[in-house]
Formats: C-alpha cells, sequence, structure tokens
RNA sequence: GCAGGGAUGGUCGAGCGGUCAAAGGCGCUAGGUUGAGGGCCUAGUGGGGUAGUCCCUUCGCGGGUUCGAAUCCCGUUCCCUGCACCA
C-alpha cells in the first residue's frame, strides 16, 4: 500500500517529472491538442474551489497525452485589475475585516502582510503561491511559458490586439454611467462599498412639463403612462430648485441636481423655487398638451431621480393612494385652497390589463390592504402591477398613436420620440439604497464621457462571433443556447478605466484597458511566450504580430529571422485552440468576449474550437468564499489528505460543469477507496505467490468463464470511462474506472475465493487488470500510479504509457448474462430456503429446453407483449409437440420478454457446472445440475425459464 | 421581468420510452473478518406476499400520448444561476 499523506512519493514523481521535462510540449510531428483555462486572479490564496477548475484540464491533457497526443497546457498569471488597489489601500489603512481575511483565511505571514499595502506585491505574493500549489497537485503544465499580463512583453500583444479591433471599427467613444463616489472623486466597484453590494443602476426618463417657460421635470419608469397623468406631485417639504442646462430652466430637488449634476454637461443652479408656492399651480404635458396641477405627497423622495414625479392614478398605486388621501385631507386641501381642483380628478386608462377594469391601481391597492401612502404593502403592490403591466399589458384603444402595442413596446417606442423631439431627456439613479463608498460618502450615478466601447452591438461582429461559436464544441452542450443569447444581446462594453493595474490604451494614454478585454486571446500568447524572455519588448511591433499571428505584412525589427521564424512555426503549430475552460457565471460576459475578439481578430482557420463551462464549489454543503472565511485552502488540503485524494474528490463528486460540493466525511470515502486501489497490486501477488513484473508479462488463453467476465468487464470499463473523458465527463469516468471496477474485483476476488484451481490463470488475468487499471487512473491520481507503475516495472512513466485500448471482442454479453445467471440462482436458492424455512441437503437444478428458447426468442422478435402472435409462429414452427405447454409458457413470457435483456441462447448447463463449487457454498447445500430432468419427482423442470433455470430443494 | 437550468428513495446523485423498485457514494441494519474499535468483505435498506423469479405504491403536482413513461407532450407549482463594467 502507498502512504498517500507520505508526501515525499509525491515530491519524488514532480521531480521526476520535471527533470525529464514531460510536460513541456514543443512542436512536432504528432498531432496536437491545446488547452487553456482560464488564468487565475491571484488576490488570495488558492482554495479547494480553484482546484477544482485547474484539476480537470490537468486530467483531460494527462489523458490526452496518453492517448499519443501532444498536448499542450499552459498557465499565466491576471494580475490586471482594479481588486488589490482596494485591498493594498485597506492594508494601509489597517481595516480590519482586511487584516483579519488576509491573516486568517488566506493564511498570509505577518513580515509578509505588512508588504500588501503595495499591489504590485500582492498579485505576485499569491501568482507564485498558486504556482506552488499548483506543481503540489502534480499539475502537467509547461511553465516555461508563464507570465504575468503586467510584462512589458504581454502589454505590446494587448496593444497590438486594440489596435487591431480599433482599425476595424470595433473600438468607439461614448458616454458611460458607473457608481462614483463624489468624496474619492472615482469609480468605485463592488469591493470599494460599505453598503450596496450588487446594486444596480437604472435608466429612468425624465418627462418636460412646461410651466411659463420653464420644465418640471418628472422621472419615470414608465413613459408610456404619460397618456393617464392626472397631476404632478412634488414634496412641499423639500427644497426645489431652478437649473440651467441646454437652454431651458428645469425645476427639480435641490437634492436631486446632486446627482443629475455627475451626469448632465453644462448644468448649473439659476435659481431657488419655492415649492409651497408651486402648489396649486398647472402645468402642460408635452403630449397630450393637457394642463396639470402641481400638488403636494409625502412619497415623493427628493433624493430618488429628479424629486419631482407625474401621476397617474390609474396604473400607479402610490399615485392613486395618494390622490385618496389627499381629497381625505381637509386641512390639507384648505390651506392650498385645492378643495375642488382635486376632488375633480379622475384616474384616466391608459393600458388594457386582462382580469382587471380600467383602474388596475385601484384593484391591486384592495387585493394587497394598502391603507395609505406610508404602508409598506404600497412597494409590493407597485412591484406586481409594474411587472403584470410590463409583461402582459396592451396600450388601450384611446391611445391614438400606440394603440394595441405591448406596454413594453410602447414604452421604447415613447422614450424615441420624446428624446426626438425635445420633450424628454434620460437619466440614471440606482436600483436600491443606499450606496455607500467605504470612505463613507454616498455614491452616486456618473456619466463617464469620452470612455471607450468594444461595439458589440455591431451587426457584423455579432454575426462573426456567432459563425465561431457554431463551429466550436460547447460542454456540456445546453450552454449553447446561452452563448447565443448572449452574444445577441451583449451591448457596448465599456473597455476603459481610470483604476487599476494593467495596459493602457495605446491611442489614449489616460485610460487603462479593462481587465475582461486584455484577456480574450491571450492563449495565442501562449504560443510564443516562451521565447520572450531573450527577446527585448521594444522588438515587439505590430508588424511582429501581424506577421506571426496572421501571416500579414513583413516583420522588421530586431528579432532574428531564424527565432523569428520558429515564434511563428511555434504559433502556427499550435493554434487553434482546441479547448477553452472556464467558469459558467462568465459565459456572459468573458467566454463571450474570447469568441467576438477571436472572430474578429483571427482568420476562420485560427478560431477556438472548444469551450467547457464549470460549475460552482461548495463547501459542507454552503457556498465557498473566501470573503466569508468558508473555504479550505488547497495547500492545508493536499497537507491532510495528499495531493491524489484531493484531485480524485474534486474529479469523482461531480462532474465540472456542476456545483461539487467537499464534504470532509465523502473525502475520506475517497480516501479510502485509493488506498484500497494502491493495495491492489499486494493482493495479487498474495495470490500468484510470487512479485509481479509487467516485463514479458503475456494474457495467454482464458478459459474459466467467471475470469472470462472479468475480461469482459474490464474492457467495458475501459470504453465507457474513454468516451466519458472524451466528453470532460471527470464524474463518469471515475465511476467506471474506479467505483464500478472495484465492485467488480471485489466481486472476482468474493467469486474465486474457494477456487483452487487454474491459479495461472486467475493470476495471469488479474495482472492484466492491474497494467489497464493503472493506466486508465494515471490522469487523475498521478502520483499513485507511477509509484505503483514503477513496482510492477511499467515501462517508463505511467504518464507517458499509452491509454489503454478496449478489445471488443472481450466485452461480451453472453459471459455477462452468465454471470448474472449464476448469481441470480444462487440468490433464487437463498429466497426460497428462507420462504420454507429448513436447511436442505440438496438443490436440484433443470435448466430451460430448447424449445422455450426457441419461443424465447420468438417472442423478443415480436417485441410486444402479444400471445396469440407468439403461440401462433411458435406452433406453424412445430417447436413443440405439447401445445398446452407451449400456451402455458407463451402467457409466462409475454410480458416478461419486454423486460428481459436477450443476448442469445447460452449455454447454462456448463456455465452452472462450471460454478457449483460457489453456489454450493452460497446456498451451504449440495448443487446437481441436469442437462435433462432425469431426476424431478416435483415436475419443477417445467418452471425452467431461458436465463431462469429451475430449482427443486429436498 | 428576460434568459438558462432544475425538482428522483434518509441524504448526495445517476438514469431520460421496455433490461427501472430505479447505478454508485454517504447514512442506517444484520452477518463475516479483526484482540476491541476502525477498516475490509457479504447481505439488506417503500410495502406486502409466495416453493420461487410475483403483486401494490413511488421519480414536484395535474392531465395526455403509448401495448408500455422517472423517461415523450401539455398545463401547473416551487427552486437555483446570470442580467454587465465585477475578476
Amino acid at each position: 500500500m502507498i502512504n498517500l499523506t507520505n508526501h515525499s512519493i509525491e515530491e519524488k514523481w514532480q521531480k521526476k517529472w520535471a527533470e525529464s521535462q514531460l510536460f513541456e510540449s514543443n512542436p512536432d510531428k504528432r498531432e496536437k491538442i491545446f488547452l487553456t483555462v482560464a488564468y487565475p486572479y491571484p488576490s488570495g490564496a488558492m482554495h479547494i474551489g480553484h482546484g477544482r477548475t485547474y484539476t480537470v484540464p490537468d486530467v483531460y491533457a494527462r489523458f490526452k497525452r496518453m492517448q499519443g497526443y501532444n498536448v499542450l497546457f499552459p498557465m499565466g498569471w491576471h494580475v490586471t485589475g482594479a481588486p488589490v488597489i482596494g485591498i493594498a489601500k485597506r492594508i494601509a489603512r489597517k481595516d480590519q475585516w482586511t487584516l483579519d481575511i488576509y491573516k486568517n483565511v488566506h493564511k498570509v505571514r505577518e513580515e509578509e502582510l505588512s508588504k500588501f499595502t503595495d499591489p504590485e506585491y500582492i498579485v505576485k505574493y499569491f501568482s507564485s503561491e498558486y504556482h506552488e500549489v499548483m506543481q503540489h497537485l502534480g499539475y502537467s503544465i509547461d511553465w516555461r511559458r508563464e507570465f504575468r499580463t503586467t510584462d512589458l512583453h504581454y502589454q505590446k500583444f494587448i496593444e497590438w490586439q486594440f489596435r487591431q479591433l480599433k482599425s476595424k471599427g470595433f473600438v468607439g467613444k461614448g458616454e458611460h454611467p458607473v457608481k462614483y463616489c463624489p468624496g474619492c472623486e472615482n469609480p468605485v466597484g463592488d469591493h470599494d462599498l460599505l453598503d450596496g453590494e450588487g446594486v444596480g443602476i437604472n435608466e429612468l426618463t425624465l418627462v418636460k412639463f412646461e410651466i411659463n417657460s420653464d420644465y418640471f421635470v418628472a422621472a419615470t419608469f414608465r413613459p408610456e403612462t404619460l397618456f393617464g397623468a392626472t397631476n404632478l406631485w412634488i414634496n412641499p417639504e423639500e427644497e426645489y430648485i431652478k437649473v440651467h442646462i441646454n437652454n431651458e430652466n428645469w425645476i427639480i430637488s435641490k437634492k436631486a441636481y446632486n446627482n443629475i449634476v455627475h451626469q448632465k454637461k453644462d448644468i448649473k443652479v439659476i435659481d431657488e423655487v419655492n415649492a409651497l408656492e408651486m402648489i396649486g399651480k398647472y402645468v402642460k404635458n408635452p403630449v397630450t398638451g393637457e394642463e396639470h396641477i402641481i400638488l403636494p405627497a409625502s412619497f415623493v423622495d427628493p433624493e430618488y431621480a429628479s424629486g419631482v414625479v407625474y401621476s397617474v392614478p390609474a396604473h400607479a398605486p402610490a399615485d392613486y393612494i395618494a390622490l385618496n388621501d389627499l381629497k381625505k385631507d381637509e386641512k390639507l386641501l384648505e390651506k392650498h385652497d385645492l378643495k375642488e381642483k382635486v376632488l375633480e380628478i379622475q384616474p384616466i386608462n391608459v393600458v388594457t390589463l386582462k382580469g382587471f377594469g380600467k383602474f388596475p391601481a385601484e384593484e391591486i391597492i384592495e387585493k394587497f390592504g394598502v391603507k395609505n401612502q406610508k404602508d409598506d404593502k404600497l412597494k409590493d403592490a407597485t412591484n406586481e402591477l409594474y411587472k403584470l403591466e410590463h409583461a402582459k399589458g396592451i396600450m388601450s384603444e384611446h391611445i391614438k398613436d400606440y394603440k394595441d402595442l405591448s406596454v413594453q413596446k410602447a414604452r421604447d417606442e415613447i422614450i424615441a420620440d420624446l428624446l426626438e423631439s425635445g420633450k424628454g431627456d434620460l437619466m440614471h439613479d440606482f436600483t436600491e439604497r443606499p450606496v455607500i463608498c467605504r470612505c463613507g460618502t454616498k455614491a452616486v450615478v456618473k456619466i463617464l464621457e469620452d470612455q471607450w466601447f468594444l461595439k458589440y452591438s455591431n451587426e457584423q461582429w455579432k454575426e462573426l462571433a456567432m459563425d465561431c461559436l457554431g463551429q466550436e464544441n460547447i460542454v456540456p452542450p445546453e450552454v449553447r443556447a446561452n452563448f447565443e443569447y448572449y452574444i445577441d444581446w451583449l451591448d457596448d462594453w465599456a473597455c476603459s478605466r481610470r483604476i487599476g493595474l494593467g495596459t493602457k490604451l495605446p491611442w489614449d494614454k489616460q485610460w487603462l484597458i479593462e481587465p475582461l478585454s486584455d484577456s480574450t486571446i491571450y492563449m495565442a500568447y501562449y504560443a510564443i511566450a516562451k521565447y520572450m524572455k531573450d527577446i527585448d519588448p521594444a522588438d515587439l511591433n505590430d508588424s511582429f504580430f501581424d506577421d506571426v499571428y496572421l501571416d500579414e505584412g513583413k516583420y522588421s525589427g530586431g528579432i532574428g529571422g531564424e527565432l523569428f521564424d520558429s515564434i511563428k512555426n511555434e504559433f502556427n503549430y499550435w493554434y487553434p485552440l482546441n479547448w477553452r475552460l472556464s467558469a459558467k457565471d462568465l459565459v456572459g460576459n468573458h467566454l463571450s468576449f474570447h469568441i467576438f475578439h477571436h472572430s474578429a481578430i483571427f482568420p476562420q482557420k485560427k478560431w477556438p474550437k472548444g469551450i467547457v463551462v464549470f460549475g460552482m464549489g461548495l463547501l459542507e454543503g454552503n457556498k465557498m468564499s473566501s470573503s466569508k472565511g468558508n473555504v479550505i485552502l488547497l495547500e492545508d488540503a493536499i497537507k491532510t489528505h495528499g495531493a491524489d485524494v484531493v484531485r480524485l474528490f474534486l474529479m469523482a463528486s461531480a462532474e465540472p460543469w456542476q456545483d461539487f460540493d467537499w464534504r470532509e466525511n465523502e473525502v475520506k470515502g475517497i480516501k479510502r477507496r485509493l488506498e484500497w486501489f494502491s493495495e491492489f497490486a499486494g493482493r495479487i501477488e498474495e495470490i500468484k505467490d510470487s512479485s509481479l513484473s509487467l516485463k514479458s508479462f503475456k494474457l495467454g488463453k482464458i478459459k474459466k468463464p467467471v475470469n472470462k467476465w472479468l475480461l469482459s468487464q474490464v474492457n467495458m470499463r475501459i470504453k465507457d470511462a474513454t468516451e466519458a473523458l472524451e466528453g470532460f465527463q471527470t464524474r463518469k469516468a471515475l465511476q467506471e474506472a474506479l467505483f464500478l471496477f472495484k465492485k467488480d474485483i471485489d466481486h472476482y476476488f468474493y467469486r474465486i475465493e474457494h477456487e483452487n484451481e487454474a491459479r495461472e490463470e486467475i493470476s495471469n488475468t488479474l495482472i492484466y487488470v492491474l497494467s489497464n487499471w493503472t493506466r486508465l487512473m494515471a490522469p487523475f491520481t498521478p502520483h499513485t500510479c507511477e509509484e505503483m507503475w514503477s513496482k510492477i516495472d511499467g515501462e517508463g512513466f505511467v504518464s507517458s504509457a499509452p491509454w489503454p485500448e478496449y478489445d471488443p471482442d472481450l466485452i461480451d454479453e453472453k459471459v455477462q448474462k452468465a454471470e448474472e445467471i449464476v448469481q441470480g440462482l444462487a440468490s433464487d436458492i437463498n429466497e426460497i430456503k428462507k420462504i420454507i424455512d429448513t436447511q436442505p441437503e440438496k438443490i436440484h437444478i433443470y435448466i430451460a429446453p430448447d424449445w422455450k428458447w426457441d419461443v424465447f426468442k420468438i417472442a423478443k422478435e415480436i417485441g410486444r407483449p402479444d400471445i396469440g402472435q407468439i403461440m401462433g409462429i411458435s406452433i406453424k414452427q412445430n417447436l413443440h409437440d405439447d401445445k398446452k405447454e407451449i400456451a402455458e409458457f407463451a402467457k409466462k413470457i409475454a410480458r416478461e420478454v419486454t423486460k428481459t435483456k436477450y443476448v442469445g441462447k447460452i449455454d447454462e448447463y456448463s456455465i452452472i457446472k462450471d460454478s457449483l463449487d460457489f453456489i454450493s457454498h452460497e446456498v451451504r447445500a449440495e448443487v446437481i445440475v441436469y442437462e435433462e430432468p432425469t431426476y424431478d419427482p416435483q415436475n419443477k423442470s417445467r418452471n425452467a425459464m431461458p436465463y431462469k433455470p429451475a430449482i427443486y430443494i429436498e
């Protein structure tokens, strides 16, 4: 047995692999496979969740290598991006929470932690840690190609990539809303927030209601309801102001100005407005031309949007109830002298909604039991109605320009119309509040101007991307629909950033290239990365990349011709990429970008060939999360369980695209299974009574059914495991190659326990099994398998041994069925024994006569439980004299036959005869099998059926 | 709301027209092995019945197609994931 937590064995093989340069892949005559997995963003320690991500490609790479392919599996470090900047700042600020996480979860030593005020240091620290852990796990990575995305060479590559995209017209300039902290004067990401994580940004429509050549500007999510407006709402307890913008004066709340000022150019405050005085005045509806009164409402949030709302009591529960509240509020009405004007306001229907009357707002308020405008249930009622009308609403008959349109469609058209006619505008606000920066300042939505975009909205580009996707293999196939959806849906993507590490936009150096955009075609960089250490970045001009990657133009620069040629050859050998592996949640951006960028830059023959998508990791049923401390570090897991156990568990507990759950208990189970496997050779030696060697081993002729059975099983497992691995189904492959296989072998050992003859045939069978099994397991547990392989004199490394190929001639359904018959017979006898509750001395077994086999075959060919037809054909063929018996039998098997797998006639007599020792032992009695029922006092033999011999116990 | 995926026995999870009372793991029960324990091996793990290989109920819920459905179709309820500037 191999001690799995004896790390010297792991180290020994890792060292030998490195010394023999086994995984350093160079172009040669063989067929190649190039696979990459998303390079990590090393802002923390590597935990078991990451472990699965990187073990899958390693297993596949090892598998393909054994199949004879030239496999390239490289690794790099994605250190561009903003998060580490925030982390470094927080460490510098001695933020306790951050310090705790890094000390206790990421297990960074005190003296190292003090250097973490430098973001570059953080990524360097963790990328070397990742590197080490990956080596400890025995990954078959070609480390000569390792790089960081801040390397000067890489930056040259990215600059080229972006100039390419720009020259093709796929990069454009525009504006874009972001979360922004006025205090820090910087855009903020989720990790920079104290509160408001995951909050989105909504677009609202601004509608201009004229009053004395100025405009009250109301914000709405539902501009299609403008036709049902009855009045305007403002909050009389808040301050309102007049601002000047685009030669217009807008009236909005003072607090709203603090947001809008970040979104509109050339906007300035020109006057204060007395809100109370405005109450009772009239504004003009820009689409209907009607006059609406301005009324007071406490529900109007002065901080949200513009602080002005127009009222649609027919469809907005808040408006409806605020109007009712006001109608009842004698004091307030009196105060503003509004009584008559308010009482005459009636809701106006705009949207027709099946199942509702003219005023759905009224109905939904009753349904939810909302009491007044301060009731919490108001929000639920509003959401409910909003959803219903959005999904199923139709514009009513009397809305002349938009009638019969769906609400969704009408809304889009109205927004476009308002913008075009200058009667409306757009603004943004958060979906939820509050959103607070870690510095304590309230964040706002800011429109960044001069922002650069990747124009994923470009139709030609989308088409290219679709074409590229169309020729790729997607694993699992269900996510293809996802890709199609996202490629269609993706809009322009802001690809420039103000803060973070990364490459500067080559033509506009104030911007950094955003990290999801500088990691889309870097697989092409791996192909050339191993040459970079001897190359001056200055020699990597655009002509270099044009020539190497696109075979366009001619390189002019300092790199020598011979060297240049091998770089170019190397790329053309490895590209296109065969497999790209990444996480499920990146389908909508990173992986789609990968497709977009390849299709834009590379000719079709260099387009990627396949994508594999990963699920998430759970820890004892809970989501793994470094920030919550709910992780196990890989390094720790390796120390306690051993590298192979960790690998095995990660591969066996779920398919790559499913979520896996790290349960300590099950990990221990896996460990025992692997120990069992590593003991296997020892058990064979015990049986053989001498040491094993694969040198000069030959299987020889196998005669015994049980040995044939095992050979059949082995070959079936090889076949199934290989097919599973071809499709990245590591779990299924291991079910076959380890768990079910182990059951076969348990069964086999149990079966031959009382076998004293044919020891040589048995040990030969077992050595055959061992040789195949060790190779079958090698991609999963390479250290254990190398150790076993060397102990049995396998040739070279098992890592480069030929992958076992199944022998179709050895997979024999009849042999498998025969074993089933023996098993079934023993358990049937035991069942009957239990029922009659005696300890018999003799058991007689009768097999089905030939005519029953014939009838059975006929029944099988008919395929349906049609007794008449079975009998008809059987009688016509004159299979048996006694028609009554045929009838009886036909009736019995009619239904049975649809449930039984028919593999042809089996010589049951010799099968059972060969297994008499085993059956006798199982049933603890003497067993006699008859070819003909020469002794059958109770006429039990008539019960015999194909695959089900009859039994008589006495 | 939009898109995608899912609901299987105590639990995790295969199966995706007949070989399905439904693989395998874990858990539980019994037996064997062991100095005890662990481990390992064997058997059982929805209910009932019988000299037998059978019957009944079950794969979210309700219908349907079929000689036959966990598997196909329709409806319905519930759950998970993503929806962007975050790697």
